[in-house]
DNA sequence: TAAAAATACTCCATAGGTATTTTAT
DNA sequence: ATAAAATACCTATGGAGTATTTTTA
Protein backbone atom coordinates (compact mmCIF):
# COMPACT_ATOMS: atom_id res chain seq x y z
CA UNK A 1 0.00 0.00 0.00
CA UNK A 2 1.42 3.47 -1.21
CA UNK A 3 0.12 6.54 -0.79
CA UNK A 4 -0.35 7.08 -4.68
CA UNK A 5 -2.14 3.94 -4.62
CA UNK A 6 -4.55 5.52 -2.02
CA UNK A 7 -4.99 8.91 -3.76
CA UNK A 8 -5.64 6.96 -6.59
CA UNK A 9 -8.28 4.79 -4.61
CA UNK A 10 -9.86 8.07 -3.70
CA UNK A 11 -10.13 9.85 -6.82
CA UNK A 12 -12.13 6.53 -8.19
CA UNK A 13 -14.48 6.80 -5.30
CA UNK A 14 -15.03 10.55 -5.89
CA UNK A 15 -15.47 10.34 -9.73
CA UNK A 16 -17.40 6.83 -9.35
CA UNK A 17 -15.64 6.02 -12.71
CA UNK A 18 -12.14 4.58 -13.42
CA UNK A 19 -11.72 6.44 -16.67
CA UNK A 20 -13.20 9.65 -15.43
CA UNK A 21 -10.76 9.20 -12.68
CA UNK A 22 -7.89 7.72 -14.62
CA UNK A 23 -8.01 11.34 -16.85
CA UNK A 24 -8.24 13.64 -12.95
CA UNK A 25 -4.84 11.64 -12.44
CA UNK A 26 -3.06 11.87 -16.17
CA UNK A 27 -2.47 8.53 -16.20
CA UNK A 28 -4.70 5.55 -18.46
CA UNK A 29 -7.50 3.66 -17.73
CA UNK A 30 -5.85 0.54 -17.70
CA UNK A 31 -2.65 1.78 -15.36
CA UNK A 32 -5.46 2.46 -12.96
CA UNK A 33 -7.10 -0.43 -13.24
CA UNK A 34 -3.89 -2.68 -12.60
CA UNK A 35 -3.69 -0.19 -9.55
CA UNK A 36 -6.63 -0.45 -8.12
CA UNK A 37 -6.51 -4.85 -8.50
CA UNK A 38 -2.74 -4.54 -6.78
CA UNK A 39 -4.53 -2.99 -3.82
CA UNK A 40 -7.69 -5.15 -3.17
CA UNK A 41 -5.48 -8.26 -3.64
CA UNK A 42 -2.95 -6.89 -1.09
CA UNK A 43 -5.77 -5.65 1.44
CA UNK A 44 -7.68 -9.68 -0.07
CA UNK A 45 -10.70 -7.83 -0.69
CA UNK A 46 -13.06 -6.34 -3.04
CA UNK A 47 -13.03 -2.59 -2.53
CA UNK A 48 -14.69 -1.43 -4.99
CA UNK A 49 -18.38 -2.91 -7.02
CA UNK A 50 -17.87 -2.31 -10.85
CA UNK A 51 -21.68 -1.60 -11.63
CA UNK A 52 -23.19 0.46 -14.34
CA UNK A 53 -24.71 2.92 -12.17
CA UNK A 54 -21.05 4.21 -11.34
CA UNK A 55 -18.30 2.55 -9.36
CA UNK A 56 -19.40 1.92 -5.52
CA UNK A 57 -17.85 1.12 -2.42
CA UNK A 58 -17.68 -2.13 -0.52
CA UNK A 59 -18.37 -2.22 3.07
CA UNK A 60 -14.36 -2.73 3.74
CA UNK A 61 -13.87 -0.28 0.94
CA UNK A 62 -15.78 2.42 3.16
CA UNK A 63 -13.44 1.73 5.99
CA UNK A 64 -10.20 2.05 3.41
CA UNK A 65 -11.63 5.46 2.76
CA UNK A 66 -11.42 6.96 6.10
CA UNK A 67 -8.14 5.85 6.98
CA UNK A 68 -6.83 6.88 3.25
CA UNK A 69 -8.53 10.28 3.52
CA UNK A 70 -6.51 11.04 7.03
CA UNK A 71 -3.21 9.98 5.53
CA UNK A 72 -3.99 12.06 2.55
CA UNK A 73 -4.91 14.99 4.84
CA UNK A 74 -1.79 14.57 6.72
CA UNK A 75 0.82 14.05 3.50
CA UNK A 76 -0.77 17.64 2.18
CA UNK A 77 -0.08 19.42 5.68
CA UNK A 78 3.56 17.74 4.34
CA UNK A 79 3.63 19.13 0.80
CA UNK A 80 2.28 22.71 2.37
CA UNK A 81 4.99 22.85 4.46
CA UNK A 82 7.51 22.22 1.50
CA UNK A 83 6.34 24.68 -0.61
CA UNK A 84 6.20 27.47 1.98
CA UNK A 85 9.75 26.61 3.09
CA UNK A 86 10.81 26.44 -0.54
CA UNK A 87 9.22 29.72 -1.46
CA UNK B 1 6.90 10.79 -0.60
CA UNK B 2 6.01 7.64 -0.02
CA UNK B 3 5.06 5.87 2.69
CA UNK B 4 8.23 2.87 2.56
CA UNK B 5 10.36 6.31 2.74
CA UNK B 6 8.58 7.69 6.17
CA UNK B 7 9.37 4.26 7.15
CA UNK B 8 12.70 4.18 6.75
CA UNK B 9 13.08 7.66 7.73
CA UNK B 10 11.48 6.96 10.87
CA UNK B 11 14.26 3.71 11.83
CA UNK B 12 16.70 6.32 11.18
CA UNK B 13 15.62 8.58 13.36
CA UNK B 14 14.92 5.45 15.78
CA UNK B 15 18.70 3.66 15.26
CA UNK B 16 20.44 7.02 15.00
CA UNK B 17 22.41 5.05 12.46
CA UNK B 18 22.08 4.19 8.95
CA UNK B 19 23.51 1.17 9.40
CA UNK B 20 21.64 -0.54 11.66
CA UNK B 21 18.08 1.08 10.41
CA UNK B 22 19.28 -1.00 7.11
CA UNK B 23 19.81 -4.04 8.79
CA UNK B 24 16.74 -3.71 10.44
CA UNK B 25 14.54 -2.65 7.35
CA UNK B 26 16.19 -5.91 5.53
CA UNK B 27 17.41 -3.52 3.00
CA UNK B 28 21.26 -1.95 2.33
CA UNK B 29 22.93 0.76 3.88
CA UNK B 30 23.64 2.38 0.31
CA UNK B 31 19.71 1.39 -1.02
CA UNK B 32 19.08 3.45 2.55
CA UNK B 33 20.77 5.98 1.84
CA UNK B 34 20.07 7.15 -1.66
CA UNK B 35 16.03 6.61 -0.30
CA UNK B 36 16.73 9.56 2.22
CA UNK B 37 18.93 11.61 -0.78
CA UNK B 38 15.66 11.26 -2.35
CA UNK B 39 13.81 12.27 0.29
CA UNK B 40 15.69 15.07 1.32
CA UNK B 41 15.59 16.56 -2.38
CA UNK B 42 11.76 16.08 -2.69
CA UNK B 43 11.59 18.27 0.80
CA UNK B 44 14.38 20.37 -0.68
CA UNK B 45 16.09 20.79 2.71
CA UNK B 46 18.39 18.59 4.83
CA UNK B 47 16.46 16.15 7.37
CA UNK B 48 18.77 14.25 9.33
CA UNK B 49 22.67 15.21 10.59
CA UNK B 50 24.90 12.93 9.92
CA UNK B 51 27.48 13.46 13.02
CA UNK B 52 30.09 10.84 14.54
CA UNK B 53 27.36 11.16 17.71
CA UNK B 54 24.61 9.61 15.70
CA UNK B 55 22.07 10.94 13.33
CA UNK B 56 20.27 13.62 14.35
CA UNK B 57 17.09 15.20 13.11
CA UNK B 58 17.07 19.06 11.29
CA UNK B 59 14.51 21.55 12.69
CA UNK B 60 12.55 20.43 9.53
CA UNK B 61 13.28 16.49 10.01
CA UNK B 62 11.72 17.20 13.37
CA UNK B 63 8.54 17.97 11.70
CA UNK B 64 8.46 15.64 9.48
CA UNK B 65 8.48 13.19 12.36
CA UNK B 66 5.65 14.05 13.67
CA UNK B 67 3.28 13.80 9.85
CA UNK B 68 5.38 10.27 9.59
CA UNK B 69 4.16 9.20 12.57
CA UNK B 70 0.65 10.12 12.04
CA UNK B 71 1.11 8.41 8.43
CA UNK B 72 2.19 5.08 9.75
CA UNK B 73 0.00 4.86 12.79
CA UNK B 74 -3.13 5.46 10.23
CA UNK B 75 -1.49 2.51 7.81
CA UNK B 76 -0.85 0.56 10.84
CA UNK B 77 -4.51 0.72 11.38
CA UNK B 78 -5.12 -0.27 8.12
CA UNK B 79 -2.66 -3.49 7.98
CA UNK B 80 -4.42 -4.27 11.51
CA UNK B 81 -7.61 -4.40 9.76
CA UNK B 82 -6.23 -6.59 6.81
CA UNK B 83 -4.65 -9.32 9.10
CA UNK B 84 -8.24 -9.34 10.92
CA UNK B 85 -10.31 -9.94 7.90
CA UNK B 86 -8.18 -12.63 6.49
CA UNK B 87 -8.13 -14.68 9.60
C1' DT C 1 -24.99 -2.76 -27.76
C1' DA C 2 -22.18 0.65 -26.00
C1' DA C 3 -19.66 2.55 -22.46
C1' DA C 4 -16.61 1.06 -18.94
C1' DA C 5 -13.33 -2.09 -16.93
C1' DA C 6 -10.10 -5.90 -17.51
C1' DT C 7 -6.41 -8.25 -19.86
C1' DA C 8 -2.17 -8.89 -22.64
C1' DC C 9 1.74 -7.35 -24.09
C1' DT C 10 5.83 -3.95 -24.09
C1' DC C 11 8.91 -0.46 -22.25
C1' DC C 12 11.56 2.01 -19.03
C1' DA C 13 12.18 4.37 -14.60
C1' DT C 14 13.81 3.54 -10.34
C1' DA C 15 14.30 0.67 -6.00
C1' DG C 16 17.74 -2.14 -4.42
C1' DG C 17 22.09 -4.72 -4.83
C1' DT C 18 27.59 -5.00 -4.83
C1' DA C 19 31.93 -2.71 -4.79
C1' DT C 20 34.32 1.14 -3.53
C1' DT C 21 35.44 5.83 -1.93
C1' DT C 22 34.88 9.59 1.15
C1' DT C 23 34.06 11.59 5.58
C1' DA C 24 34.40 12.56 10.47
C1' DT C 25 36.84 12.17 14.54
C1' DA D 1 42.73 4.27 11.94
C1' DT D 2 38.05 3.05 11.63
C1' DA D 3 33.30 3.02 11.57
C1' DA D 4 29.68 5.14 9.03
C1' DA D 5 27.76 7.37 5.04
C1' DA D 6 28.09 8.54 0.16
C1' DT D 7 28.96 7.45 -4.56
C1' DA D 8 29.23 4.66 -8.86
C1' DC D 9 27.44 1.35 -11.45
C1' DC D 10 24.48 -2.67 -12.48
C1' DT D 11 20.19 -5.46 -12.34
C1' DA D 12 15.48 -6.37 -12.26
C1' DT D 13 10.93 -5.40 -10.50
C1' DG D 14 6.80 -3.24 -11.37
C1' DG D 15 4.39 1.18 -12.81
C1' DA D 16 2.61 3.03 -16.96
C1' DG D 17 1.66 2.91 -21.87
C1' DT D 18 -0.94 0.99 -26.33
C1' DA D 19 -3.99 -2.31 -28.28
C1' DT D 20 -7.60 -5.31 -27.53
C1' DT D 21 -11.12 -8.13 -25.24
C1' DT D 22 -14.59 -8.79 -21.85
C1' DT D 23 -18.19 -7.27 -18.93
C1' DT D 24 -22.43 -5.09 -17.31
C1' DA D 25 -26.90 -3.64 -17.44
Amino acid sequence: MEIYQLRYFLTIVKCKNFTKAAKQLHITQPALSKQMKCLEEEMRQKLLLRTRKGVQLTPEGKLLKKHAETILMEVEKVNQYIKKESV
